[in-house]
DNA sequence: AATTATCTCAACCGCTCGTAT
DNA sequence: GATACGAGCGGTTGAGATAAT
């Protein structure tokens, strides 16, 4: 099936798809050899690719550390995150997802979030998106961390956290070279650290903390977590699905390598201590649902959020909202 | 059941940057 | 300093899978 490219009389290079035994040469020539440079190591290894190609193939899909999988509602949330600060910087992105390739960033980026964007009629680069993903979209990810995290059916978590434990080394957080995935202090002197492992929910902050001490911009604290999808029956918003359409399993989704505890997790005390009700809020999102749309009388008779998986429904209407608020602010902005 | 539309993601392309000569 | 080369990055494509009609 791949086509291959004349470069000399005698000389031809594959493209296309990777056959099972160019993956085999490739990891056996690696495994004696190491990396190198890729040009020579194609050709001293016998595979008629190019170096790109083996190089791409190997980092992107045979290395061993590649963390295959559904995007879990933590990598959501440092996606966002983590875009929103850097932009199309996929593979800066992608050392703080440990064994997440660039490649998968940037394609779940394109299916997703910019998918949704087109939904909602506006750019993915505009205010009222970003305002959309940091003021609505990341704080539900963080509830949604937070309900399946307290939620009663995960008490298989302890059980199940082997998925990325095997990339400890090359792939911590935060740094690619990191040798470690063990608790990371930072430069906060207060005895009380309540950072865990490799994603972190700083008490003090109300920040995310990478391990390498970087903390995620907002500060969760303050953000609307709307009460009502909190609660652990609420389950389709604790992981039949992410606010994106991404399959994620509520199991995975707790249990990979952030190892947020189930019981007495601080993190969760920050939040809980810290929501303010959405009738309160008045700079954030939600707040706007006072602006005459009864949510509550919505909410309770289940006008949308009846059978099956809600959670998108409950994306496109929140999201809708709160971008038709915002343009009415800038209306009122503009008289 | 067949066809069409949409989605996903592996792979390629072209450009930039860093390093060696 | 100029040039060549290789590595890496972000953007794009297209084949296969899946969903919708």
């Amino acid at each position: 099936m791949s086509s291959t490219i004349q470069i000399d009389e005698d000389m031809d290079l594959r493209r296309g798809p990777w056959t099972v035994d160019e993956d085999f040469t490739l990891i056996n020539y690696i495994a004696n050899h190491g990396e190198g440079r890729w040009n020579s190591l194609a050709r001293c290894a016998g595979l008629k690719r190019t170096g790109k190609s083996c190089r791409l193939r190997w980092l992107n899909y045979l290395r061993p550390d590649v963390r295959r999988g559904n995007i879990t509602l933590q990598e959501q949330l440092l996606i966002l995150e983590l875009h929103s600060r850097w932009g199309n910087r996929w593979s800066k992105i992608a050392q703080h997802l440990p064994g997440r390739t660039d490649n998968e960033i940037k394609n779940y980026w394109r299916t997703r979030v910019q998918k949704h964007a087109k939904q909602l009629k506006c750019d993915v680069n505009s205010k009222q998106f970003k305002d959309t993903m940091r003021y609505l979209w990341m704080p539900r990810l963080v509830e949604r961390i937070q309900a399946a995290t307290v939620a009663p059916a995960n008490t298989s978590i302890a059980a199940t956290t082997t998925t990325t434990t095997a990339t400890t080394g090359a792939c911590s957080i935060g740094s690619s070279t990191s040798t470690t995935t063990t608790t990371t202090t930072t430069t906060n002197n207060n005895s009380n650290n309540y950072h865990i492992n490799n994603n972190n929910l700083d008490v003090q902050t109300g920040q995310m903390v990478l391990p390498h001490g970087v903390a995620i911009g907002q500060d969760f604290r303050g953000a609307q977590v709307t009460p009502s999808y909190n609660t652990p029956e609420n389950s389709s918003t604790a992981g039949s699905s992410d606010s994106f359409g991404a399959q994620v399993s509520p199991v995975s989704d707790l249990t990979d390598y952030y190892n947020i505890p189930v019981n007495n997790n601080p993190s969760l005390e920050c939040f809980q201590a810290s929501q303010v009700g959405y009738q309160d809020s008045l700079t954030s999102p939600s707040g706007y649902f006072n602006n005459g749309l009864d949510f509550q009388a919505m909410e309770q008779s289940n006008q949308w959020l009846d059978g099956g998986d809600t959670s998108d429904n409950l994306w496109n209407v929140d999201d809708l909202w709160f971008l038709q608020q915002q343009l009415n602010n800038n209306n009122n902005n503009n008289i």
